[in-house]
DNA sequence: GAGTGGTCTAGACCACTGC
DNA sequence: CAGTGGTCTAGACCACTCG
């Protein structure tokens, strides 16, 4: 591991930044799988040259991104979507009346299309590249709430098909994770209100023109790679989307 | 300060933490101002009587938690919504189209109300306690987007009044907090899809019965004391709701 | 140059987990 | 008990700001 000089001054970065681009690309580079342990820190400084408490800063900065769960006494792990406090994570909605509902994803559709300029330019591929959509609604209570139409790149996503969404358990995430490799980090949300369209009016079982919440989510995986473009119509008549602003 | 004991499980918190508390304190307790330095790092450390760690590990929380802002090589100060980089910190609307646009804050009303039970219980009055209830129209780019209707303990905001509202310049938290002391550290958002009713379609300009975004939010100060409840309704036809999920 | 925050180290000890 | 992360300390040095 380089030290620092005194003549960098352009691309100054403390070494404990380093640290965490190493482990970064270790993590990218499927080491450690989700859910499994890292090395410990001793030994993370041991591989890298440094000592404990900067492995430790490289770490602290890892966990509060959600990328490590550190367990005292246990280990530090490679954050999954398959752990179940993880699993609504990116999921903001939540019940007016407070408490705890029981959910259902409900896949609908999936085929394969091939890239239009948008689809092209969100998930960062060419024109007329293959793409899979996903069409996905999403019960509280066995009431529909959410219906979900999601771009994912075909290159990576090969070989998903509706039957292996229907077979999937827990969340959509969890299943990329497992099933293609894709760890999703990060996510950007853009809402808006619109006017139910006929057929998400019927699927949510709403009057035609009634205002919808409408969320455009894209989703990044290591190094900012966007990997999902995902549109959800909300029906916030018994649920709401709920933000925190620090 | 207290050092740690080995028989002190059921509240044990780390000196750090307990550090972190007595500065929010001295914060709560208005020792120091909103864009003011706080005591050098050493300054504390003598204080409490810790090392210069223990107390660079309490600023960094509350560092992350923007109650303070560290500036290398000047000093650590409170965090202020005068400062022009926080003025945005709590409105997450953006154009659509990308960029930057200029925004106007319009007070339209302000009168005093008696807290009815749904303003008691979110602020923490007691029924019938004396409230202020502002409404206030945000335009950009000289259109109208948002309206607000905030209502706000009278206690606390007594002087607040239309002319002080139309006088003041910058965000309204920066006037609360210059002309009320009250520092909004926290919020909790609430968002739903709603049809725009007659008043606030013509204040939006578009047409009665529209879906607009309904954003309830819940202002935090200090102790994490409600100071603030707000309902906004935002026309998302030129802006959307941006959220980061992390 | 003096004073601030920022980094890095080394070592001691505590708290938690699991064998 | 050994091994893990968590806390606390003390000291050295670096980077930034300002007079």
């Amino acid at each position: 591991m380089m030290r620092q000089t005194s003549v960098d001054s352009p691309t100054f970065s403390p070494l404990y930044r380093q640290i965490k681009g190493l482990i970064l690309q270790a993590l990218d580079n499927g080491e450690w799988r989700p859910g499994e342990a890292i090395p410990s820190e001793i030994e993370l400084a041991q591989r890298f040259n440094v000592s404990q408490g900067t492995v430790r800063k490289a770490i602290d900065e890892m966990a509060a991104e959600n990328l490590l769960v550190r367990r005292q006494g246990k280990g530090t792990f490679v954050a999954s979507h398959s752990d179940p406090r993880a699993f609504f994570r990116f999921l903001r909605l939540v019940p007016i009346a407070g408490g705890i509902e029981p959910s259902r994803s409900l896949p609908l559709e999936c085929w394969r299309a091939k890239a239009g300029p948008e689809a092209a330019r969100v998930l960062g591929l060419k024109l007329g590249d293959p793409i899979i959509i996903v069409r996905r609604l999403l019960e509280f209570s066995d009431k529909p709430v959410v219906v979900d139409e999601i771009y994912l790149p075909g290159e990576v996503f090969a070989g998903l098909s509706l039957e292996v969404l229907k077979e999937s358990q827990g969340s959509l995430y969890s299943l990329f994770e497992a099933r293609f490799g894709v760890r999703m980090i990060r996510a950007e949300e853009r809402l808006r209100a619109v006017a139910a369209d006929r057929a998400s009016a019927e699927l949510l079982r709403v009057p035609e023109g009634s205002p919808l919440l409408s969320v455009e989510r894209i989703s990044f995986t290591y190094g900012d790679r966007p990997v999902e473009w995902r549109r959800g119509l909300y029906s916030t008549a018994a649920h709401c989307y709920l933000n925190e602003l620090g």
